[in-house]
DNA sequence: GCAAATCCGGAGACTCTCTCCGTATTTTGT
DNA sequence: ACAAAATACGGAGAGAGTCTCCGGATTTGC
């Protein structure tokens, strides 16, 4: 799934200097950062930049796939060693730290579960879904969450917690007892 | 605790054309809305609402701040005519509808919930505070409200639920359902 | 090595925010 | 009623960003 016709070595060249000098700016001045100035750190005219990434979220999905499917990966990980219910409430916690952590992480993950938003069917939103699914299912099928619940409202309420959180502190100090609410509540309720 | 000196003649009668200028264009475009547009649709110069209202959330606050107590004092009509706990469910519910609905409404919350914020004083924010504090109080004492939890934890809780639900359709279609994950979760736990 | 294909750069047109200060209006004092 | 003092107005313009456009530079294919 690469480039159908490989790029040109100069357009490589430009498009990973990019990437790093994004990955800096976005975590200097989070998902806001100036476009125009990340393309001067690159070295590379403003127009290059947008020629390669034609959108703010284009730039920030490319510059933290690893981060995404790094993340995508542990939901597998925890399954494998943690009962369902369990593994899910911790993964779910890995991601609001990374949510609340990383800047410019919120926007790239909000977009992807933004329901009929162009950028809903962009990779990390796919990965992201799909280890969700994963967890969703095993925890379900065990009757430790709530049956109403698909993985994309995990996801979702996932970002609104991080969302509250930073509210309060934007370290994420009361990261652990706003998620508490949301984890009692994907239990099923008798 | 209106001005020590009555406003001359004439800035009281720009103060509320950007007033009613400022309800207009927050509702059309948003919280994001141009500043110096309202100035022009009040016919004012861009300097007298900047003088008015030196910050984007001032204005903001001005805007609505008849919502917002409208929104607060509901809680005390909840509280008198249901039980404690569903008082605060129904409540929490209406904030989200409003946070939803009514554009620019969000910003204006968030900020209002937001530990370290100068606009954490704001009178929106107190009345807020307030309203959720009765309501706290009384489904705490009544047993059917977490104990670990102070008002302000829930407005930000609020928030987070109303930010998932705008994720999944901003017309809040999703609101009830994500909402009863919170107000399941806000249960104390046996 | 040369033509064709591809990509680059950055000037410039816009939009938006916010300040500054000469000018205009209102209020006050008599 | 009128001048002086107090107060408020307005909009030009500086600054920061976004994003496009296209003449010119680079790279590739042959």
């Amino acid at each position: 799934m690469t480039q159908v016709k490989p790029m040109r070595a100069d357009a490589r060249r430009n498009y990973e200097r990019l990437l790093k000098a994004a990955a800096e700016a976005f975590a200097e001045h989070g998902e806001g950062a100036s476009l125009d100035d990340i393309a001067k750190r690159a070295g590379v005219g403003s127009g290059t930049l947008y020629r390669h990434f034609p959108t703010r979220q284009a730039l920030l999905e490319a510059a933290y796939v690893d981060r995404i499917e790094a993340m995508a990966a542990r939901a597998d990980e925890l399954a494998a060693q943690l009962p369902p219910g369990e593994a899910l409430d911790e993964w779910l916690y890995e991601v609001c730290v990374g949510t609340v952590q990383v800047r410019g992480m919120k926007a790239l993950l909000g977009s992807a579960v933004t329901d009929g938003s162009t950028a809903a069917l962009t990779a990390c939103g796919t990965s992201m879904k799909g280890a969700a699914a994963r967890l969703v299912e095993a925890a379900q099928r065990e009757g430790t969450l709530r049956a109403d619940l698909e993985p994309v409202d995990l996801l979702r309420l996932a970002h609104g917690v991080a969302t509250a959180s930073e509210l309060a502190d934007p370290r994420g100090g009361q990261l652990r007892r706003y998620l508490s609410v949301l984890t009692d509540g994907l239990r099923p309720q008798k």
